[in-house]
DNA sequence: TTGACATATTCCCATATAAGAATGTATTGT
DNA sequence: ACAATACATTCTTATATGGGAATATGTCAA
């Protein structure tokens, strides 16, 4: 078995990199398929089912305008990414500052060791 | 041709629920392959495999003692997507201020609409 | 050395995709 | 109504997994 659909899960709907692109160009603004396409530089029919997979997982709103469909990223989608890596920070932040730590006695012990000499 | 290798990027590694799901088991704490196998619920070769993986992004340290091996997060590499998922942070708040306005206004069209009635 | 225990690796298979090509479907302008 | 424009969908195919089973590797204890 495979894992879980991207269309079901967001963690996985952004695990493709052109998807991500996609969602980078769309975040502040709204743009058509066709301005979609040159940004990133994948046949139409490609973005149109990037953006289906997006829009499936709720990463994307549509408005149809004419016969042009404005898609925009919808941000508030992506909250719980940031939430559950956010869930590591004091983890990280941890390790940042053991990595400093001991960088600093390294140094002090340089230092008590008198001057360096040829 | 598929996504980008789940050995090469961290945002695909990821998109396996049970790999997030090993990564905030081991956050914080080491333990051994046995431990996670039970915490998780899969078989050892399945587990082994996504350390494996984990490993090879770089989302896990290991470190052999006798004969087990202790797996622990290295939350270090879960900041790129953290810093990823931050980048839309404006939008999402600019989003729920305007849901927060629009109810806003709502509310104060009814309050000038006076008291409702049966 | 032998055996038990802890892990990793390999092989096989079913499934999920992503890209590419071709085609279908609206919607607008004339 | 008709052609053109803008997208979506379907079909096919090459490839990347994930899980299961079996097996290999490594390390400690007696």
């Amino acid at each position: 078995m495979a894992r879980a659909a991207t269309t079901s899960d967001p963690f996985n709907a952004v695990a493709e990199p052109r998807r991500r692109q996609i969602l980078t160009f769309l975040a502040g603004n709204e743009h058509d398929v066709t301005e979609i396409v040159v940004a990133v530089g994948l046949d139409q029919p490609s973005v149109s089912k990037h953006l289906g997979v997006l829009r499936r997982v709720g990463l994307v709103r549509v408005r149809r305008n004419g016969r042009h469909r404005l898609y925009r990223t919808n941000a508030q989608a992506l909250k719980p990414m940031h939430d559950w890596t956010e869930s590591f920070e004091r983890f990280w932040h941890h390790q940042l500052q053991s990595v400093k730590e001991r960088a600093e006695r390294t140094q002090a012990k340089i230092d008590r060791s008198g001057p360096s000499r040829p």
